[in-house]
DNA sequence: CGGAAGATCCACT
DNA sequence: GTGGATCTTCCGA
C-alpha cells in the first residue's frame, strides 16, 4: 500500500546530485488525522550548497530561515516563498554542506480525494493540477514549516522505496525558476521521470 | 531604513 | 503571455 520500506540514512548521504535522481519513483507518505496521504516523487531538482549559486547555501550563508539546510542529511528544510508558497527539500550530504533536493512534483498514490480538497479543487483535477508543482505539492499534503528541522520519519511524513525507475526514464535539464544565479541556471540539476503528465512547467 | 526580488501559482486577456 | 497576491530577507544608502 505504501510500497516498501523507509529509504535509510545512508540514502540521502550522497550529493544532492546524486540523491535527486535516486527519489524518482519513491513514495512520499504523509499521515494526518484525516487519513494517509501519498505521491509518487516524479520531479525533483538538486542544490549543490556553498558552491551554487541558486542555492539558499551559496557562500555558506547562513540565516535563520535556511539553518535546516546544515543539518545532517535526511533532514527536513521547508522555506516560504512569494509571501504564501511552501517548498519541501531533503537535505543530502553528512550535514554541514547546505545540499539538498527539492521536490518539485508528485502524481497522487493514496488519498487523492483529501489532497483534492486541501488543493481547494471541487472537480477531477487535469494531470498536475494536485501535486505538480513544488508549492502544490506542499498543499496537497499538508506540509509547512512546523515540519522544517524534523528528521524524514517524523512529524508523520516519510519517503518509502516506491516504485523502480531505469536511467532511460529519467530526463534532465536546467532549474526552474533560478535565473539570477548566473552561468549556474543552465546546470542540467532538474531531473523528472520522462514524460510524465504530473510533471511540471515547463515540460522537460 | 527603504526598496527590491524571490527554488510560485492563478486568473485574466 | 502578463500581472497580482503577499511577506521574508538582503543589500545599499
Amino acid at each position: 500500500m505504501e510500497a516498501g520500506r523507509p529509504l535509510p540514512p545512508t540514502f540521502y548521504r550522497r550529493r544532492a546530485d546524486a540523491v535527486a535522481p535516486d527519489l524518482l519513483g519513491r513514495y512520499l507518505v504523509r499521515d494526518l488525522p484525516a487519513g494517509r496521504l501519498a505521491v509518487k516523487i516524479v520531479e525533483t531538482e538538486a542544490y549543490l550548497g556553498s558552491s551554487d549559486p541558486a542555492s539558499h547555501a551559496w557562500k555558506g550563508r547562513r540565516t535563520a530561515r535556511n539553518e535546516a539546510l546544515y543539518l545532517p542529511g535526511g533532514s527536513v528544510y521547508v522555506f516560504f516563498v512569494y509571501g504564501m508558497h511552501h517548498c519541501f527539500n531533503v537535505v543530502t550530504g553528512p550535514g554541514g554542506e547546505g545540499e539538498a533536493v527539492l521536490i518539485r512534483a508528485g502524481e497522487p498514490v493514496i488519498g487523492d480525494e483529501l489532497m483534492r480538497r486541501a488543493r481547494g479543487l471541487r472537480r477531477a483535477p487535469r494531470p498536475g493540477d494536485v501535486a505538480g508543482g513544488p508549492a502544490k505539492l506542499c498543499q496537497a499534503l499538508g506540509i509547512d514549516l512546523t515540519l522544517n528541522g524534523m528528521r524524514i520519519g517524523a512529524g508523520r511524513l516519510r519517503i518509502t522505496e516506491g516504485e523502480a525507475v531505469t536511467a532511460e526514464e529519467i530526463a534532465r535539464g536546467p532549474r526552474v525558476g533560478v535565473a539570477y544565479a548566473g552561468e549556474a541556471a543552465a546546470w542540467p540539476l532538474r531531473f523528472a521521470l520522462r514524460g510524465h503528465p504530473h510533471v511540471s512547467r515547463p515540460r522537460l
